[in-house]
Formats: C-alpha cells, structure tokens, sequence
DNA sequence: TTTCCTCTACTGGAAAACCAGTAATTTCAT
DNA sequence: ATGAAATTACTGGTTTTCCAGTAGAGGAAA
C-alpha cells in the first residue's frame, strides 16, 4: 500500500530534524519534503505533491493561517495539519476557517503524530485532546450579532474609530462616565472583556 | 423643470420640521416624504420614488449606515445625503463607502442644504466645509497593509483572541514587558493610538 | 567581520479601560 | 397612566494599555 506523502513545514531546522526521527519508523508514512519558510513551502509542495502537510503556524515571511489558506485552495486534496505550541482557540478556529484538517501540538507523541496523519489523510478531522478540550470550553461570545441600542451603535462605531471615552463624550456631549457604561453594556452583550474582542466580533458582525 | 424630490429621514420630528421650513421656499426642490425610522424610511421611499434623501445617521431602529447601504442598493439612482452632528471621519469614510453622495451638518444653512441637494442630483459629491477640512487632514494610517514580523503576527493574533499582554507573556513564554513592546510596535506601524484602531484596521487588511 | 534587524526586557510614568455596584431621569410601548 | 427599557451619571477601585526612552543579545545579510 501507498505510503502517506508527508511535507513538513518548520522553521526550526531541529525540530523538522526530530519530526523526521519520529516519523521515520513509521513505514505508512513517507517525509517527501520540509521547509522553513512560507516560500519554501509553497515550492516543496509543488514540487513533491504530498498528501499532508505538517504546517507550523509561526513562520518567518508569512502567517500559517495564511500559507495554509494558499495551500488548500491551490492544491484542494491536500490536508494541511496544523502544528504549533499555541493553545489559543481563535487560532485554531481561524486556521479550521482557511481549511486545515488537524491541529497537533509540538509536544505530541509518535503515536498521536501518526493517528493524525492517516486521519486526515482518510479524510476526517483531528484535534490532541488539549485542542478538543480548549474547543469544548463553552463560548464566551453570542453565536449571532447582538441587538444594540442606537447609542450603543453609536458609540461601538467612535470606539472602532479610535476614540477614547473622553473624546467620545466630547463628540457626544455626555460625561465620559456615560460613555463608560456604554462600553460596559457593550462588552456584556458582546460577552468579551476588552476591546479587541469588541472591535473583532464587531468586524465579523459587519457592524462597523 | 420638474423640482427635485426629496424625502426626509431623521428620528426628531422637530428637525424634520425645521428642515421642511427651511426647504420650502425653494421652488426648485420638493419634500414627498419624511420618515422617523429605518423601517418608515424603506417604506417612505419606496412609495415615493425621491431622488434625493436627507438621512439622519443615528435612527433608533438601524446604523444609518446600514440604511445608506440598503436604500442605495434597491435604488440605484437614489442620492443619500448623510445628515449629523458627528464629525468623525471613520462614520463619513463608512457611510461614503455604502453609497452615500454626501455628508451634511446639522447646523447647515438653507443656502449649504440648497447646494448640497443640486449638487448631489447633478450627480456630484457634496461634503461641508467642516468635512472636507476633516477628510484633508493628514491620513494617521497607512494606505497599505504593513509588514509585520513573525512576532509582531503572532502577537496581533494573540491580541484579537482577546488576551491581555499578561496572559499572551504566559502563552509565548516571555516577559509582559516584551509584549508591551510588541503591541507598541503594531501601534507605530499601523498608525495608531490603541488597540480598536489596530484591530479594526488588522481586520481591514485580513491580517486576522 | 560588520551592520542591521528582530527580539528581548527594563525604568518611570500617565492615561485609559475595565470592574461592580447603584440610581435617577427620560423615552417608548402598552 | 403605567411599566419597562434606555440613557444618563456617579462612587470607588483595580487592571491594563499607552508612552518615551534605553539597551543588550542573537541572527541574518552583505
């Protein structure tokens, strides 16, 4: 049968050294390629067409998410599984939205390395148990768009124009305290705590 | 010649008074409708067929900017003009970018309303005075995305997912002070002066 | 080898946001 | 007229961000 064609993507020569070493035994699996870079990347998968891509996200010339995007629509049967020490969960459901098919950590073992393989290469998802465990968390944020009073709206869209709460009161001609409450009203509806979320979900929402 | 058709959306019926008063005694201009809603507004226009609309920015029901939006989809030949207070240039980049053919204060003369609605029906732009001194300042951001390093990336993600520069020290293994030097960095390079700017300028660009 | 960039981290501080609670007034719908 | 929601604004406080400057170490390119 078939080995797996597996390119590995890392900028850290080390641990495409030690992925390697992992994998090797594996006689399913078949490393055809690696690369450090995003560029690199690109042209090892041209050049060896492989069926999984190991992708670290944190590259040198260019985002994972982004190389992993590129990757899936220009080669639509490649799995791109996603490798990376973050366990933060916008970037793991950021890089499911631009079609990887896994999300491994750096610490995983041999065995998980190679359940993830030969499951995305059969076409399903994987995820370590960390990452299931992080997706599971109950969502801080509303599925849908909040429905915003008209000053809430309004102040949303100062805030996203940079303006501080004074400013805003200025513009408004209400006390900044007002406008704190404002604020407040809108992280609770919004169900974040700062105003990068805010600003973010608001983006999403298309209220801006 | 056939007067200019004009219908009015604002949530104060005062206002809408006033602007009527002021509007009368042009023969070359005539006020079909007046709406205090978004929901009266479709419904005011469409029953009317104007070619020139006054429309209120803040409606309780809607963003003016959505308004702008729908009336200028449905209607193509539909003239919006925005009408407010604010004098933010984020709302009248936003409001020209779903549509609208220009920007009006409230506190406009009946000669600045009078131009403003020729000039619009004759298919021109029409910004105040005060507007257009705003839309000439200085551009605080760059017209272009900026290259940001991998760390800078990471960091911008890290900052969008909502964490503090405490918790993205603990997530990436370095000192809170190197974060506050990052976010630093992304500000600079964005040009701005906090995290809603940078935020919504990142989601702007796609670097999300 | 040298230079430049990136990343790291600090001092010292001010400004701004976030938090929890409380409450009066205004507005709008019934 | 009544009740609920929205808007307003405050106390008292902590946390976080933003600001300006400085600087060393490591890596990469020339």
């Amino acid at each position: 049968m078939t080995p797996i064609r597996v390119v590995l993507v890392d900028d850290h020569r080390m641990l495409l050294a030690g992925l390697q070493t992992l994998l090797q035994p594996l006689d399913f699996v078949s490393v055809v390629g690696t690369a450090t870079s995003a560029a690199e990347a690109y042209a090892t998968v041209a050049a060896h067409q492989p069926d999984v891509v190991l992708l670290d996200i944190n590259l040198p010339d260019q985002s994972g998410v982004d190389v992993c995007r590129q990757l899936t629509e220009t080669h639509p049967n490649l799995k791109v599984l996603a490798l990376t020490t973050l366990q933060e969960k916008s970037y793991v459901t950021r890089m499911m939205q631009e079609g990887a098919a896994g999300y491994v950590l750096k610490n995983a073992s041999p065995e998980e390395l190679a359940e993830a393989i030969t499951r995305v290469q059969a076409g399903k998802k994987y995820f370590s148990d960390e990452i299931q465990e992080l997706l599971l968390q109950p969502e801080p944020t509303p599925a849908v768009r909040p429905l915003l009073t008209r000053r809430e709206r309004e102040v949303l869209g100062l805030i996203a124009g940079g303006l501080t709460s004074q400013e805003m009161a200025q513009q408004l001609f209400v006390s900044a305290l007002t406008i704190e409450t404002h604020r407040r009203n809108l992280l609770t509806k919004f169900g974040v705590h700062n105003t990068a979320m805010l600003i973010r979900l608001a983006a999403e929402y298309q209220l801006l």
